[in-house]
RNA sequence: GUGGCUGUGGUGAAGCGGUUAACACAAACGACUGUGACUCGUUCAUCCGUGGGUUCGAAUCCCAUCAGCCACCCCA
């Protein structure tokens, strides 16, 4: 039995890596647009260091993370996400320093122990910015903008915008307690999980998928109504910024963030189209993060979008690539010609394909064929003698001879 | 961690107790001995996830096991 891979660890295929490729220069470049750097930090990290900033009690620090004691006695974690390590990283070389604001934006694989299912893997990818040193509600505004852009550069509009504000240390204690109070009221109403949920993620009854939890909750105090004044502020004003510019979005009041260091401003990127899952991309603010990893007191802003997901809406398009020209030869003497040649245009930036094996000519012109290749070359025992070659366009399927001259083919394969 | 569904070649699949395990696509070669796409022909699963059982006989029934998918929980 040959040995295969991990459960939730997939191999992404060369067909694919096109895909990949194609979201991940549309990141690079968007992202920079707007002034944000990469960072690249570790897969490993201390474990302490997630179950300080996503929460203890969260299930992804919980039940979800790939965590193991190393050969000095260490316990550490690979990450389950991409903020945790970004602000360690950011803290211990200080990059605060410099400037008042970073700018930050990263990719890479992430793990969580989780039984896999459509859009959801042990290793998945993210790619996610973090905008550091800014409370201003238009460091939110120009984020989500900035995500909305993404989107937009890969032809994709149909996931929408879903704002909401989690409030803060000041507000957020009380909000939670009147919403308990209000739960356990019609606790018999609700589903053993909201029942569950009314101990430990109280919020989390809100976007509850039963029929009966959403009747019961209905009538529900919302977070939005019980924000402090400065955090109901910071929400009207980021709302004012994405009016300013025209970025859509609508309000979910319901909507609930998985991790514990979200504060104020909490967003997702939500579509129908991905079976259970529904968020694309997730992130918010997380004022008071960098302070208690151990550094300044500066707020933050970021967003994680899910690869994988990506991959999935934008499953129509075709990526493959085809040669510019594919070289048929005959007999040895052609063959070493036709080596040299390719040699050559590989170098002038002409992608080249070749029968390797040397086949029939028949054969070789259906792998050119097949290769969808735009010019085939056809090169022969008669043509070397008089130091040309056949080449021939394929779509149009007319031929000129050429001389053995690279410069000369590279010249007529750019001009069509 | 819990539940449901599915497991036949490179792919999509038919077959539901006795078949040479259909068909289609893909692939290779040939008809066209130096020219692709169309057409035609030939080849391509001694084996039906794995292990065991029932039976004269199993891809087809039973049990176990593994894998995949989807959903719950949770999340990007």
């Amino acid at each position: 039995m040959a040995i295969t891979g991990i459960k939730g660890f997939n191999d992404i295929l060369p067909n694919e890596v096109e895909k990949w490729h194609h979201i991940e220069s549309a990141a690079r470049r968007v992202f920079e647009l707007y002034g944000f750097s990469e960072i690249r930090i570790p897969v490993l990290e201390k474990t302490e260091l997630f179950s300080r900033s996503i929460g203890d009690a969260t299930d992804i620090v919980e039940k979800e993370m790939y965590s193991f004691t190393d050969k000095g006695e260490n316990r550490v974690t690979m990450r389950p996400e991409g903020t945790a390590g970004v602000m360690r990283s950011f803290i211990e070389h200080k990059l605060y320093a410099g400037d008042q604001v970073s700018k930050l934006y990263y990719l890479g694989p992430m793990f969580r122990y989780e039984r896999p299912q459509k859009g959801r893997y042990r290793q998945f990818h993210q790619i996610g910015v973090e905008l550091v040193g800014v409370d201003d509600p238009m460091a939110d505004a120009q984020v989500l903008t900035m995500l909305q852009h993404f989107f937009a550069e890969l032809g994709l509009h149909e996931p929408t915008l879903q704002i909401n504000s989690l409030g803060c240390p000041e507000c957020r204690p009380s909000y939670r307690q009147k919403l308990r109070d209000f739960l356990l009221e019609r606790l018999e109403r609700l589903c053993d999980d909201c029942k569950r949920r009314y101990e430990n993620n109280p919020l989390r009854a809100l976007d509850c998928k039963a029929a009966g939890c959403r009747e019961a909750t209905v009538d529900a105090p919302s977070v939005l109504d019980n924000l402090c004044s400065g955090c109901a502020d910071h929400f009207e004003k980021t709302q004012n910024y994405l009016r300013v510019n025209g970025t859509p979005y609508e309000i979910n009041a319901r909507m609930v963030r998985g991790l514990d260091y979200y504060t104020r401003t909490t967003f997702e990127l939500v579509t129908g189209l991905l079976g259970a899952q529904s968020a694309v991309a997730a992130g918010g603010r997380y004022d008071s993060l960098i302070e208690q990893l151990g550094g300044p007191s500066l707020p933050g802003i970021g967003f994680a979008m899910g690869v994988e997901r990506v991959v999935l809406l934008l499953n129509q398009d075709d990526f493959r690539k085809s040669p510019d020209l594919f070289i048929a030869f005959l007999g040895e003497a052609a063959r070493k010609e036709a080596f040299r040649l390719m040699c050559a245009l590989q170098q002038e930036g002409i992608s080249v394909e070749i029968d390797y094996e040397g086949k029939s000519l028949k054969s070789q012109m259906r792998r050119a064929d097949k290769f969808n290749s735009r010019f085939t070359l056809i090169l022969g025992e008669d043509e070397l003698r008089k130091g040309t070659a056949s080449l021939k366009d394929m779509d149009k399927g007319v031929q000129v001879d050429v001389p053995l001259v690279p410069e000369k083919i590279v010249s007529m394969v750019q001009s069509a």
